[in-house]
RNA sequence: GGCCCCAUCGUCUAUCGGUUAGGACAUCAGGUUUUCAUCCUGGCAAGCCGGGUUCGACUCCCGGUGGGGUCACCA
């Protein structure tokens, strides 16, 4: 049974990079037929962010990352639920756990009591660092007796555990990374459990990995150089380890890691600035691996069956965020056009208010239809609406054409309004329609194209870039059209 | 600095020894168009360097260079 599952440490956001691994181990999960879960890593007290596990699992669904053990979406969006026998799925609530774990590991003499002070361990860093020796911790504690240990450890004394890194060499079988061999002698004897009772990543890791039964770790790169102290816990403990698959780093400009200081990371303001989960998806799990083609967009569903561990690279990947910017323009044009208008509709009254949306869906629903093709992120209609409104207090000059003047914009007006005036509001029912009217008009009268279509589009729109003059007769329908050609007139007369 | 990883257009990538080195984003030039956007056509643009192996290397091996990751009681 193949089991992944993706353990993020609940800092208040989903960072992008996370969410390329999340991916990854639900399209595995997901085209093997097995089950993905999802664990909170909340090992370190000190960089608790309240709210943060409830915001990461709603950012997970909102993203389409369906798991199926852990902490879920509670009844009626209210809370979370605990789903699956392999629980808890807290690492917090698991303190016993890696308790009872760590005095195994003491007991067979793979690990053991440090009571080095934070003041005695930097000293000794900084003594190695000036002779040129690598940092790492120098068994000060290794063979303290038996006795000693007692009498400090009833005096209550501070201390940690810690794994008793064993002579020999390690090798490390990553399916994207291929064989590599780790010398145990630059491995340092590890802490793995903090004075304050909790585990270390390193231990939590590796314990709550094989009592969850998870088949595949997906990881960033990062852990790469900590896989062989997993691994040795491992066999310290007598498991069979994991398959490990570390996946690149996604980086900045500078071809750094991307940090949460200095770039956009969260996949929340993604969100929050209008991309879609579907682009923001195709885009993120396409950086870093390609199925071997020419295709850019891909579906979940295509990328389910298609993804590939062998295929993933091994070399960061650049963000290009205008690739993004792309491929969400392009996801708003091809979407469907009554959800584009249910998404685009909770957005604007969330930002404008009711006024809008409200009493007016099918105007509103109109006004997504002529825009959607000029949108590249969501948020960008907000900018467009207030022209709908009201066509503003533009300037007499935009109404002539730059190959006509303002003479000709005047009559040219007075024609098309004489031509809508006797019409019937249903004559503006569709954008074909009045387009075939407004043609016939021009070519009937041996007009140019610009002369007219140029006036009366400013005369709709009060701007200088617009949907074309039918779109904006359809939207408006034939009361408004014809007050606001005639504003137009009067602004020219 | 030690250890580990990586190396094709500016960026993401394809090419599992024989290709005019392909696609996408960006960019530039045209075209369509009342404007913007879209769309269409075309252009510019790459195998880090040096050795091998081979009839033949972007592709395999070694070295160099460059970049990155990691070296905490953080994950």
């Amino acid at each position: 049974m193949i089991r992944t599952r993706f353990a993020p440490s609940p800092t208040g956001f989903l960072h992008i990079g996370g969410l390329r691994t999340a991916l990854y181990a639900y399209f595995f999960a997901r085209q093997n037929g097995g089950k993905m879960i999802l664990r909170i890593e909340d090992t370190d007290k000190e960089r608790e962010v309240e709210g943060a596990v409830g915001a990461l699992i709603k950012t997970l669904h909102h993203m389409g990352v369906e798991y199926d053990e852990g902490l879920k979406i509670g009844p009626n969006h209210l809370g979370a639920v605990s789903i699956g026998d392999h629980g808890p799925y807290v690492q917090s609530e698991r303190l016993p756990i890696y308790r009872e774990q760590v005095d195994r590991l003491l007991v067979e003499d793979h690990a053991y009591h440090c009571f080095c002070t934070f003041e005695r361990l930097a000293e000794m860093r900084e003594i190695q660092k000036r002779s040129k020796q690598q940092p790492k911790y120098d068994r000060h504690c290794l063979n303290l007796s038996a006795e000693t240990i007692k009498a400090k450890l009833d005096a209550n004394e501070p201390h940690v555990v810690r794994m008793k890194i064993p002579e020999g060499e390690t090798v490390v079988e990553d399916v994207v990374y291929g064989r590599m061999v780790f010398p145990n002698a630059d491995l340092d004897d590890q802490v793995l459990l903090k004075s304050d009772g909790y585990p270390t990543y390193h231990l939590a890791v590796v314990v709550d990995d094989h009592l969850m039964e998870v088949s595949h770790v997906l990881r960033g790169e990062d852990w790469l150089s900590s896989t062989p102290k997993h691994l040795i816990l491992y066999k310290m403990f007598g498991w069979t380890p994991t398959v490990f698959a570390h996946l690149p780093n996604l980086l900045a400009e500078n071809k750094k890691k991307l940090s949460k200081r200095q770039n956009d990371v969260a996949v929340e303001d993604f969100l929050n600035r209008g991309y879609l989960p579907e682009a923001l998806n195709n885009f993120v799990a396409t950086l870093g691996f390609n199925p071997k083609s020419d295709q850019e967009i891909y579906s979940m569903d295509e990328l389910i069956r298609l993804f590939d561990l062998t295929k993933v690279n091994r070399g960061g990947a650049v963000v290009n965020y205008e690739k993004l910017d792309w491929m969400n323009a392009r996801y708003l044009r091809e979407m469907d056009l009554d959800r584009l208008v249910r998404v685009l509709a909770v957005l604007v009254e969330s930002e404008r208010g009711s006024g809008f949306v409200e009493g007016k869906t099918e105007r509103f629903q109109r006004i997504v239809s002529v825009e959607r093709g000029r949108l590249t992120r969501l948020n960008d209609i907000l900018e467009r609406l207030p022209m709908y409104e009201d066509a503003g207090d533009y300037s007499v000059d935009l109404l002539v054409w730059k190959k006509a003047d303002r003479e000709d914009a005047k009559l040219r007006l007075e024609e098309v309004l004489a031509l809508l005036e006797p019409l019937e509001e249903s004559n503006f029912a569709s954008v074909d329609q009045l387009e075939a009217r407004l043609k016939t008009h021009i070519e009937g009268n041996r007009l140019s194209t610009g002369n007219v279509l140029w006036p009366l589009r400013v005369a709709l729109s009060g701007q200088k870039n617009s949907p074309s003059p039918f779109e904006l007769a359809w939207v408006f329908g034939k009361i408004e059209t014809l007050k606001r050609l005639k504003t137009a007139l009067k602004k020219l007369s």
